[in-house]
DNA sequence: TATTTATCCTACTAATTTGGTCGGCTTTTG
DNA sequence: CAAAAGCCGACCAAATTAGTAGGATAAATA
């Protein structure tokens, strides 16, 4: 079992999608910038998230990604697997092949806690985590910084920087 | 969070000692045969596992190791930690500065995670796998194999092979 | 006392994964 | 046509895993 930045930035950029949804396609640099996320790294990440159906993408200016199902239809886990983070405890994928050919003394137990993890993780959907009270908080402050730093981007540009 | 075989493998070792506690010092080498791990492997999870103060060694022939407290008073999250593997889900290590200093869009969310699976293991003692019937099963189906093998070797010696 | 059994300790290693970077290509809009 | 975006493949440093190898030390036994 792992979970690492690759799945936790998985369902940090799909929830900005949710977060941002209605306003059109969000392009990676918009996420890139707000989530704090290397761009060509995100680009990885959705090209996996693309393949397992999770988000449809516009190319051209004014692209981005979009959800491609409705967000109380999208749990957690399945944005975890997509980036092929295994959430599964046990050695052997839950074959019971695990030492040699027979169950270790070991195997249920990480089923047990395999189907644990899988439970909390599915009942979690992007439409859950937009509603709380925590990550609406985190969201306002991300939308101040890039709007301070857009006006910033916009002096520069106005004085001929 | 990471979920190995080091961990996997330090349980298992840590409920082998349980199922035969009361036997006198278990030396890793028995171990190594009837769970199927490397010997040397076995040697580098007992230093951290000693180190942790988890078990007591007993250096000499006859010697190797047994539990250092009652198997009611070991859970399954503490012989996990001794190991270096570690359950927590965030990045931060729910210090909360995950984004710059900040706390990034799903914090909370791993930190509920990681309650998640922390409250399971540590509710799981040895005491509590030594009496489940699955562990029961493989327990018993080891010895066999064991003496099997003990068996196979003692012809071998009396035959002067 | 010599041998054997076992823990203890350090160093090395091949393979894999992570979290990227870089460069260039394609599609679409203005 | 230029710019903005997604798309794609190659490459990379660092860390970790699951070991191996080789020896030192301690204790029991012959």
């Amino acid at each position: 079992m792992r979970l690492t930045t690759k799945g936790r930035y998985a369902v940090t950029a799909m929830l900005d999608l949710a977060l941002h949804e209605g306003k059109g396609p969000i392009s990676l640099a918009d996420i890139s910038e707000r989530q704090g996320i290397s761009l060509s790294y995100l680009e990885q990440l959705f090209a996996k998230l693309r393949r397992n159906n999770l988000v449809a993408s516009v190319r051209g200016p004014g692209g981005g990604y979009q959800l491609n199902r409705p967000k109380a239809d999208i749990d957690v886990a399945e944005v975890i697997d997509a980036v092929n983070e295994n959430v599964d405890a046990t050695g052997c994928n839950r074959r019971g092949d695990c030492q040699s050919g027979e169950v270790c003394l070991t195997h249920h137990l990480w089923c047990d806690l395999s189907d644990q993890i899988h439970t909390f993780l599915s009942g979690i959907t992007l439409a859950d985590l937009v509603e709380r009270k925590d990550v609406k908080a985190v969201s306002s402050r991300q939308e101040a910084r890039q709007a301070e730093k857009m006006i910033a981007s916009d002096i520069r540009v106005a004085s001929g920087l």
